[in-house]
DNA sequence: TTAAATGCAAAGCATTTGCACAATA
DNA sequence: TATTGTGCAAATGCTTTGCATTTAA
């Protein structure tokens, strides 16, 4: 069985009603690709489902968010990326150009020290730990040639 | 020399001006207790120097973020709070009421871990890292034991 | 003196909210 | 049938931008 499947029990067993509109969104995010935003999933979900308002999708990722069913991600654009509530989830972003690369945990040693201190602050801080996100900010292979100096700011769109 | 100071002569050696503004804006993020949004940044810098725009500093956090000098952090408020660029930052964000406790990484076991790992990451992947975020999502104690559930959602501002 | 920086106000997006209607359980 | 959920459109709120003016170097 899916985890999407499972949430939708989830949602449920708590008492809220499944409606085709979250379960598409559910869907929607869960067979993403990538992390989709807002708007990536009104359009993706209108495409099958057309009466759907953008309301409806902020409500239901607000929903989902609180229920810990999905993540939102704020990579510093003004807006969030959701997914599926995942084990976990590490990521490159860079600081001139804001891309985001995700990199593979097996690339280089695991990380099993932090699934450890996540277990052990769950245990010491009263806090419920669900999921943890990893980010690394730096510069890109691209970002690492451009200068930063005044000129060239205007020019590059502030880099 | 305190960090901010020194920052102060990465920009001048950059080429940009260093204007009172943008002394007190990065003055004002290095000395506050917490993590700074940027209404509380136009606060704090008008209290003592009043002619200043709100425009003034979103486009000095701008150019602090892409000098690397400050960080910008999401929480998923959909609005950002700045420090300035620590070593590492960790959090424990709540996925219900939204509030952010830093904690004190002494607490427990270091984490070593992620800092080799960063070292690991920058030669392999042609990623030039300055700074890592760790964060965890959960629930916090007082958010525990509150019930998510249809009819309390609505009276608890959505939990 | 001159390019860079600022302030103000307008414009642009993302997100939230009120309310009448529709749909699930 | 009783709530809960939805769509629409208006309202908010945060951030960006254009432009005339000021200022650091």
């Amino acid at each position: 069985m899916h985890r999407v499947d499972e949430y939708f029990k989830k949602l449920k067993s708590k008492g809220f009603k499944l409606t085709p509109q979250r379960v598409r969104i559910l869907k929607a995010i869960g067979l993403a690709e990538g992390h989709l935003d807002v708007w990536e999933i009104y359009q993706s979900v209108n495409r099958e489902y057309p009466p759907i308002g953008l309301a409806t999708v902020y409500r239901t990722l607000d929903l989902l968010k609180k229920l810990g069913v999905v993540n939102g991600l704020g990579f510093g654009e003004g807006h969030q990326h959701y997914e599926i509530s995942p084990e976990h989830h590490h990521h490159l972003v860079c600081l001139k150009c804001g891309s985001i690369e995700e990199f593979d945990e097996q690339v280089v040693a695991k990380l099993e020290a932090v699934d450890k201190l996540e277990k052990e602050l769950s245990g010491k801080l009263g806090f419920k730990i669900i999921d943890h996100q990893l980010e690394f900010y730096g510069y890109c292979s691209k970002c690492r040639k451009i200068q930063t100096d005044p000129k060239d700011f205007k020019e590059q769109g502030g880099l």
